[in-house]
DNA sequence: TTTAACATGAACGTTGAGGTAAAGTATGAA
DNA sequence: TTCATACTTTACCTCAACGTTCATGTTAAA
């Protein structure tokens, strides 16, 4: 079967333009977080851009660093609604939990900063290492 | 043999008050992060407080974000503390290194938590959800 | 003496996000 | 038609930091 070049991609050459491996669009898929795409009579999966614009999307959201389960539950809500307006309040309270989550791993991380420098200054104060 | 109750505990009431597992102990113990601890004739490990100390302070450091491997690093210089003045330069470079591990960490966690106030706040102005 | 807690050591399970290999099929260009 | 690619699925591998269980044996405290 011919694909029409203009507007569909199969698997591989969509992952490279994405910057993706053939493995993550495959388990992506199984894990139902994007819908399976179309395919030839052979079995070759061949994507709309509207697959590729889905893909984006949850490609976005990833890269925000939701984890695939948290996803899974975005695409849940939105294969139980299809409306974009039951997704978008949940993904912002995601979104914020996940933000949350960032500023306490900060505030820990520059608790840990401070220790160091102190331990670091210390030893420096013992030894008499220069900076 | 007898422990004096007041200075030591054996492993399983020291986990426990840690709220790790004994396996935990062991673990670390089997990875050189903390001193192998006294045992008694009959072989049961015996941590006196100073053991306590350093195992809090491996638990503190691991709570904030250190692997497993780069604290063996740190462990191992530690060790070799025992002659100072050539050791110890090094010991600084390996904490200075560490900061600057935590403040790019911490830059690409800012820098996350940004995008995403942003895409958050995109969404919002889109399907106007409050907040 | 009994019983809980300890010991060693092996070895498999878990989680996340894929990597990689094997073996077979489809497609398209020459 | 043949050949080189690209595709398909299945299934095992990786890393970290342990958890869990098994198996078996020893110690210490009441």
């Amino acid at each position: 079967m011919k694909l029409n070049r203009e507007a569909q991609q199969q698997i591989g050459e969509l992952a490279r333009s994405l910057g993706v491996t053939t493995r993550t669009l495959r388990l992506y898929e199984q894990l139902g977080l994007i819908d399976p795409p179309q395919r030839t009579e052979g079995g070759i999966r061949f994507y709309t851009r509207e697959d590729i614009r889905r893909i984006k999307f949850v490609l976005k959201v990833k890269e925000l660093g939701l984890s695939l389960k948290q996803m899974q539950e975005l695409a849940e809500i939105y294969h139980q609604t299809k409306m974009p307006d039951r997704i978008m309040p949940r993904l912002i309270e995601i979104l914020d939990g996940h933000t949350e989550a960032i500023h306490r791993k900060i505030r820990k991380l520059s608790s840990l900063a401070r220790d160091i420098s102190e331990y670091r200054r210390r030893i420096v104060e013992y030894y008499g290492i220069p900076r």
